[in-house]
DNA sequence: ATTATCTATAGATCTATAGATAATGC
DNA sequence: ATTATCTATAGATCTATAGATAATGC
């Protein structure tokens, strides 16, 4: 019946990664503060102490859940802007660059499957929480990324005031983590003419409105 | 010693607002999952069986926290916005709507003190927050009018779908409720040129770039 | 007499650890 | 020999309740 004969590393690789899932998932659903372990555990089909022996604490688990998958997307959206900027080169727009910085997340997220978006759901949980209400997790991993784009826009807006695009962002990215979130409130508000998990159609609106909102003047009346 | 001679209304009522208070302001900064009874209690200056006595269970107290300001909110912004609807008559601007609907509430917000700004901040979390995450805490209080301020969106601009207004409205929901949530993110990227508890730059910005947002064509390339 | 508040505690659950067992390594 | 996994349990904490005490009501 000894039909397994993996491999130290496998077993460590495959059991880590079998954890890390069910954590995603859970976390997800329930925040920091509402899972525990053992419900962890449990759906990871492993004995609690297995979480500590490969994470040690719980804040441990869940800084491993949010590491794991920030260098991907980082590396998604840093490319398709750094694509972009060289192919515009003097002729950015807010519109490409919009575009840019927001379709290749959110083909991302399609494409990621159900790990990738619990992670999402994390991440924007996370997003609208108070800095330091979950321990030793207080810095985004996406800052230098956010930086970039914003230098961008400047490129593409020399007119505006820095602080202008800091709040330009600051709402933008609200409605990036909303959209993440996956909260199912849009889908009842509006009788189902909107679907929380329609990407594609909250991608194009996205653009279109926050590409318009920069590209006029500045307090037009 | 007595000097106290409260009356048993005055004795409920002083020490209902003074848990109350505790809750929403601890709510705010742990989550419902973060917080304790016990602290709760503790920063009442109560003991935790009264809190049982008052408010049942650990829902029902949330329950009543969420309760006891929503009708505050959702009074200060009907008002505002059936004002400018009799105001403007036919002449319904996306601006003026905006500004109808966003500029009392934010006031309201720096005239309201902490209490109220830590009432914003817990309804900006259960905001991003996948329904039922928290036991009995799934309908929206505010549902009647945000339909209203989409119902008005749709007479200023009735060559949109439902469905694009639908998704504008969930993209300013997601910024109004970051800027709520008061976490200090923006603050730290723009190192110091906006700050999150700014919030008449934030209402000034937000009227501004959604009102671009809205006011050109559909799908301008 | 009734309402508000506190004391004491049950019963469940949660994180974490020590130490045993099972599998792989060579 | 080393690494992975499980058993058993300590110690803390948490929600909730039963029942006693203190204050107000009239």
């Amino acid at each position: 019946m000894k039909v397994s004969r993996r491999s130290n590393p496998e077993r460590r690789e495959q059991s880590r990664e079998k954890i890390l899932d069910a954590a995603e998932s859970l976390f997800a659903q329930g925040g920091f503060n509402g899972v525990s372990l053992k419900d962890i555990a449990r759906a990871a089909d492993v004995d609690t102490s297995l979480l500590h022996y490969y994470f040690v604490t719980k804040a441990g688990l869940f800084a491993a859940v949010l590491e794991r998958r920030s260098e991907d997307v980082n590396r998604v959206r840093s490319q398709s802007m750094s694509d972009y900027a060289a192919a515009a080169g003097d002729q950015l727009t807010i519109r490409g660059l919009l575009q840019a910085y927001l379709q290749p997340t959110f083909d991302f997220i399609r494409s990621g499957g159900p790990s990738l978006q619990n992670y999402l759901v994390i991440i924007a949980q996370m997003n609208s929480t108070p800095a330091g209400q979950i321990a030793g997790t207080d810095v985004s991993p996406f800052d230098p990324v956010v930086q970039e784009f914003i230098r961008l826009l400047a490129r593409a807006r020399p007119d505006r005031s820095e602080a202008e695009l800091y709040w330009f962002y600051h709402m933008l990215s609200g409605a990036i983590g909303l959209s993440w979130a996956q909260t199912g409130r849009i889908d009842q508000l509006s009788g189902g003419q909107c679907r929380s998990d329609d990407f594609e159609a909250i991608c194009n609106q996205m653009v279109s409105v926050f590409a318009n909102g920069l590209d006029r003047p500045a307090m037009v009346r």
